[in-house]
DNA sequence: CTTAGGG
DNA sequence: CCCTAAG
């Protein structure tokens, strides 16, 4: 029933004659997957779904969609649009400024949409973010070891938003997350507030300007065997001018948002979908192939801190780079410092970090009058863990510049020096800018910068403490910080800086309709492993291990011989043994990568040989029998 | 969850 | 490396 509404309402939006874009291709798995059931009969719907899927992705904000034929004129007439619509909402805004609500009845009746939204932004306080019952799973994170500083907020902040959050008041809350209007550009002007964290972010924003003309056949024709070709966008560039522009762009936290205009009222609107829920599935694909179970029995359990450690499965999500600046969900700094009498040359000083909290970018709600308070507050918090759920990773800014080498300590990057942290900056970005961009890890020379993430519930703060590791770099110490930072503001901000979720009118349970498209089977980005090839040891070990216990036993020889290599499952030994068994018969000439020892080769197919051989001889008392 | 095999 | 049918 609800599937059938869904998919009506889309068809009315007309999506019309753009091509789908190249997937990003690092590899055939790391491409955007449009799960296809195999049995349905409707490939209209498939179509549709797909289009939007691969639309919705790749478009940022402030494109539209253009016609394929679209003359410049016509790309102007898209601009200008776009603009009237942003003044249109900020006027709207305004004029509810004044209007006065409380919070303290059970239903809405009488709030005016806009004025909701502007006592979400005057009202922070009565919107913050605090974690639903008990913190799930932030217990076990509370002591987080990862590999350096970069890494670990990047996994608190992940598992901070990851959690189940309710919205409501935070006296009791070990995290804020403020909502905010950021529509003035001095709130990103440095203030000197130590403990202020703001996060401009700049929501995707898009509508299509397609014609209502096309309907549905235009583009079912696509199908969903078609992956390349381009779709042509207006966007625009630094200078605040559009342009049109074919390309690909990163898959960031956009695609969370579903095109779809309605070309009735000529307004735009955005459909909210894939919100916790699919983020938190998608979170525990992250973690597999090890199995959920492993996961948890890896981690290493220290006592009193509960702190465990982390394998390097995580590296994944680690340096992670972003190319566009543009849609960086982020800016300003940050954070409290205590560096207490820091000494120079000491190699075990700590910098503490303490963000005091996390503003969001406006969001905009539409909800009906006859809602209730409690859908209220869960469409709020459906928007944020949208904005911030997934996809989105943590880049710090020292002097407004990135800081790109996650494998500098932070004496060396010059985080740790004079409580001069005004500078410091930390940042979402979208985390799949960066598929392409792997950060290829050997087995060996990981130097482990222990970070600590920690989380004290008195000062309801994130704190940072690496015990840093690794040499000083005296000439970075002594750089004079002058506060610069990155200017994103004025332009990112404004009525682009907001996302609208669009309750439906559905009396009771307005949320309900919400989830639907994570039951409807909406795609879901997984980022694929990073790819790391068996060393000759690696090799060696496997050999050694199938040798003594045979193939098809791949649960065992990981087990015995590579239990401590988390990346490694027996999937993958698996994988291993039969690219070796090709190797070896292939010529040397053909094969690449670290050459394998001769050696190794010849006792891979020499095992392979006698298991083959065995086994022939299995079916052939099989079937004589 | 494991195995086995195709992609 | 991914995906998934089968057991």
């Amino acid at each position: 029933m609800f599937l059938d509404m869904v998919s009506q309402t889309r068809l009315e939006y007309g999506f019309i004659g753009y091509q789908v874009p190249v997937f990003p291709r690092a590899s055939r798995s790391a491409r955007v997957r449009v799960p296809i059931r195999k049995k349905s009969g409707n490939n209209e719907k498939h179509a549709f779904e797909i289009l939007v899927s691969v639309a919705g992705d790749f478009l940022q904000e402030g494109e539209t969609f253009v016609p394929p034929n679209c003359k410049k004129d016509q790309q102007n007439a898209c601009k200008n649009r776009v603009l009237k619509e942003q003044e249109d909402e900020i006027q709207s805004s305004k004029c509810n400024l004044s209007d006065k609500e409380t919070y303290n009845e059970k239903t809405l009746s009488g709030y005016h949409q806009i004025r909701t939204v502007n006592k979400f932004s005057h009202a922070p306080d009565q919107f913050n973010l605090k974690p639903y019952s008990s913190l799930k799973g932030f217990d076990k994170l509370a002591n987080v070891s990862g590999r350096n500083a970069n890494h670990s907020s990047e996994l608190g902040i992940s598992s901070l938003i990851s959690g189940e959050f309710s919205v409501g008041q935070f006296e009791d809350a070990r995290a804020e997350l403020s909502i905010i209007q950021t529509v003035k550009s001095e709130t990103l002007q440095p203030t000197g507030s130590l403990d202020a964290l703001e996060m401009d972010c700049k929501p995707p924003h898009y509508f299509c300007s397609g014609s209502k003309t096309s309907l549905f056949k235009d583009w079912t024709t696509l199908g969903p065997s078609r992956r390349s070709d381009t779709i042509e966008t207006v966007s625009r560039d630094d200078n605040g001018n559009y342009m049109a522009d074919q390309r690909i762009k990163n898959l960031s936290s956009s695609r969370r948002w579903r095109v779809s205009p309605n070309l009735n009222d000529g307004k735009r609107r955005k459909i909210f979908h894939d919100g916790r829920t699919s983020y938190s599935r998608q979170r525990s694909k992250r973690i597999s192939p090890l199995k959920r179970r492993d996961f948890f029995n890896q981690c290493r359990f220290s006592g009193s801190d509960r702190g465990f450690q982390l394998d390097d499965r995580f590296n994944s999500a680690a340096d992670k780079r972003v190319d566009d600046d543009n849609y960086c969900a982020a800016i300003r700094v940050a954070s409290s410092v205590a560096s207490p009498h820091p000494h120079p040359g000491s190699r075990d000083r700590n910098v503490k970090l303490r963000i005091k909290s996390f503003k969001v970018p406006e969001l905009l709600v539409e909800i009906p009058t006859t809602a209730t308070v409690g859908s209220l507050k869960r469409s709020v918090m459906e928007a944020v863990t949208t904005v911030l759920g997934d996809g989105l990773h943590v880049g710090i800014l020292l002097q407004g510049k990135k800081v790109r080498d996650d494998s500098k300590t932070l004496i060396q990057t010059g985080i740790s020096r004079d409580g001069k942290h005004r500078n410091l900056g930390f940042m979402l970005e979208p985390r799949h800018a960066q598929i392409k961009l792997p950060r290829c890890l050997g087995e060996q020379g990981i130097t482990s910068h222990a970070t600590s993430f920690t989380l004290d519930p008195r000062t309801s703060s994130i704190s940072l403490d690496p015990p840093v590791a690794g040499c000083i770099n005296g000439a970075q110490r002594d750089h004079h910080l002058v506060p610069s930072l990155p200017n994103i503001s004025a332009s990112t901000t404004l009525p682009n800086s907001q996302s609208r979720v669009s309750v439906p009118a559905i009396s009771g349970e307005a949320l309900a309709v919400v989830p639907i498209h994570h039951r409807a089977g909406r795609r879901e980005f997984v980022q694929r492993r990073i790819r790391r090839p068996f060393s000759v040891s690696e090799v060696e070990a496997l050999v050694q291990a199938v040798e003594k216990l045979g193939t098809g036993r791949w649960r065992d020889v990981k087990l015995r011989a590579f239990d401590n290599a988390k990346h490694r499952t027996y999937v993958d030994l698996k994988d291993k043994w039969k690219t070796l068994v090709h190797t070896a018969r292939i010529s040397p000439q053909q094969r690449r990568g670290e050459p394998v020892p001769q050696e190794l080769l010849d006792r891979v197919l020499a095992v392979h040989a006698y298991r083959s051989q065995q086994q022939a001889k299995q079916q052939q008392l099989k079937s004589g029998v």
